[in-house]
DNA sequence: TTGAAAGCGCTAACAG
DNA sequence: CTGTTAGCGCTTTCAA
């Protein structure tokens, strides 16, 4: 029943003195009961925790944290936008973070803001954190010597969420790094349809998870020994992909499109279509992220899905270990399984030679081969 | 340069005193530099910021707000999800956070949460902060008396932005409650396109928004003295708009839909399509949020814009007013303008009989006739 | 203009 | 099992 009470303006707040008085017992017991340390009769806590409830007690982080050097909360550097990725991402991080007992502060970096990620988590070493996620960094100043550039020096275990930047901290951890993989599955898909080659929509190469996606990519084609056409860079904006769209749908070569998110795979299609293309039937498009919608567009589109909340999850409980036992050796990383959900939006490549293999094949994992594939198809199979 | 500097594990983080001895004044003096107070001069403020540029020092926060009493945070409730109005809000108020000069404390409520909102509050005012924004609100308890329920207590002033949910607190203050006027001028696009009336796509009720944007809806039939259809309630997923497109498919009565949130309207789209009712020759569809695909999507759609930012940076003033002037009158609300975006998705209805007035017109605004219009229309017309 | 002293409310050693 | 004694690193008084 203590929910959302509080002080009403006036009474000052109670200390754990107040409490101890209340209760008979030095304040070190009530300490004692707040941080469920053990040799505390049940008696005695019973009576601490009565009244610290009779008086709304409630601990004062501030000193909780002056006194212990600890400040129980985790900083988050996160772009500032709603795409899809980022927010998701986000999300499990919180998610996990209130779970693990720790308070979220979160610092975004706009893009063109000068300061960048080095500013954000500076702003973050400000506040006081116990560790720090860095989700998605975007590298600033890809011209490099604009700042005086060394690696980020950061004095707390940092946990990269995407690719990781140049950061030296006592601990450096990352997740969810597998999104040139996930490119290499999508251009597979592609290739194992029929296509000859594959073009690819790229995100802005500033991003560390754009530039994964089109080495993934980039590799994948190399590999079948398959030409390498231009890769056209979009800024992961659906109105970038419909630009990128329109200049593609000129060629006529291009019978695959492999786009770096969800969101400029539609702005492609629609400036495919527009321009007479059909989709899947002339050209097919792979996009990622699989957003909320993608199952809902028309064409439903074939894309990859990001596991967002498991990376989420495993990366923090590697960071809050990190954290917990400084010094102690880093948990080992499990690779989760990436998804490649086919939908309407890609199919074999106009005809002219019928491919040997490779028919459209259901839903399959990578990475873990016993992870049984999602569902997949038309909007009527999912949730 | 002290772009990400920081000490490195084993050195104990310089203090104030530190800093002091090394410049050669009093802790004080140090505390004065750096809190810029007036009465330093101008050489000792310049020794002081040497003496800790050189030390690397950084003032510890804890310990500020130990002292103080401030913890110069504030903390946002929002939803757990990567919803694009959520999203784009929590982004609009970090930015203005920061600019403010205070840390963001980020909790998120999960649907289904038997905390909810209240569990959320009451973690942030137990980590401490100046402030409380809560984002979205949704009403976890429908039921009611499941959690012997009061208004929500706070003792910190409180902005709540979308529509307020009970809550106590020195400060109530709200932003961007505009929802039940952006449905009214959807829903009477609409009528003013010939139809007869209009369907309602809503969100789920217990949402505050979901339930403004009903409103809206009705009371603009009612004022037009329209038949009021029962609304459809959807979870704002696509796949919840799927759901209800196929339902209403099969009213040939349905003319005109207006969907809560711009995933459900392309769901339903889908739908409507798949069981052979066009949009918008046959059915008209206009959504609500602005999703960025939204001009991109087939066809594109007719949509509202919600000035999320605008709404966090007018919110987010007044929150921080109410911080540093306790007592003080809030600051005034000014309304910010609503944009209905005209695209593909409404058109007059099958013909019957030829609408008198309203052919279609250009984008307009509502709430502030002085506002010119964005850009409307097709992908060409978007950045 | 500057400094000295006294806490803020808690946790961390140590006793008992 | 429980209590005592010191600080944690600042901001506040109040003097100089």
């Amino acid at each position: 029943m203590t929910r959302g009470t509080a002080r009403s303006g006036s009474t000052p707040a109670p200390r754990s003195v107040d409490v101890a008085r209340l209760a008979g017992v030095s304040q070190k017991t009530v300490s004692r009961v707040f941080n469920d340390e053990q040799y505390v009769s049940a008696e005695v806590r019973r009576r601490v925790l009565e009244a610290a409830e009779e008086l709304g007690y409630r601990r004062n982080n501030a000193a909780r944290a002056l006194a212990s050097g600890r400040t129980r909360s985790i900083g988050v550097v996160t772009l500032g936008t709603a795409l899809y990725g980022p927010a998701s991402l986000l999300m499990g991080v919180e998610r996990v973070v209130r779970d693990t007992g720790y308070a979220l502060r979160v610092v975004n970096t706009m893009e063109g803001d000068p300061a960048g990620v080095a500013g954000a988590v500076d702003s973050l070493l400000d506040q006081g954190v116990d560790g720090i996620v860095i989700s998605e960094p975007i590298d600033e100043d890809g011209t490099e010597g604009a700042g005086g550039d060394t690696p980020l020096r950061i004095d707390v275990p940092v946990l990269v969420l995407g690719a990781p930047p140049p950061v030296t901290a006592p601990m450096v951890l990352t997740a969810g790094g597998g999104a040139d993989l996930m490119a290499h599955t999508a251009t597979e898909h592609l290739l194992d349809l029929g296509h000859r080659t594959v073009h690819h929509l790229a995100g802005p190469q500033r991003w560390y998870a754009a530039r994964d996606r089109l080495e993934g990519w980039r590799a994948t084609l190399t590999a079948h020994g398959r030409a390498v056409p231009p890769a056209v860079e979009g800024d992961w904006s659906a109105a970038s992909g419909y630009r990128a769209g329109r200049e593609l749908a000129e060629d006529s070569d291009v019978t695959a499109v492999f786009a770096a998110n969800d969101d400029m795979a539609i702005g492609l299609i629609r400036a495919l279509t527009e321009a007479g293309r059909r989709v899947p039937e002339d050209v097919s498009v792979v996009g990622f992220d699989d957003i909320p919608v993608a199952a809902y567009v028309s064409p439903p589109l074939t894309t990859v899905r990001q596991p967002f909340d498991a990376v989420a999850q495993e990366g923090l409980k590697r960071l809050v270990h990190a954290i917990e036992n400084p010094g102690a050796d880093a948990l080992p990383t499990s690779n989760p399984p990436v998804d490649l959900i086919i939908r309407a939006s890609t199919a074999p490549p106009p005809s002219r030679t019928t491919p040997a293999h490779g028919r459209r094949t259901a839903s399959r994992s990578l990475g873990d081969p016993d992870h049984p594939p999602l569902p997949n198809g038309g909007p009527s199979s999912r949730h």
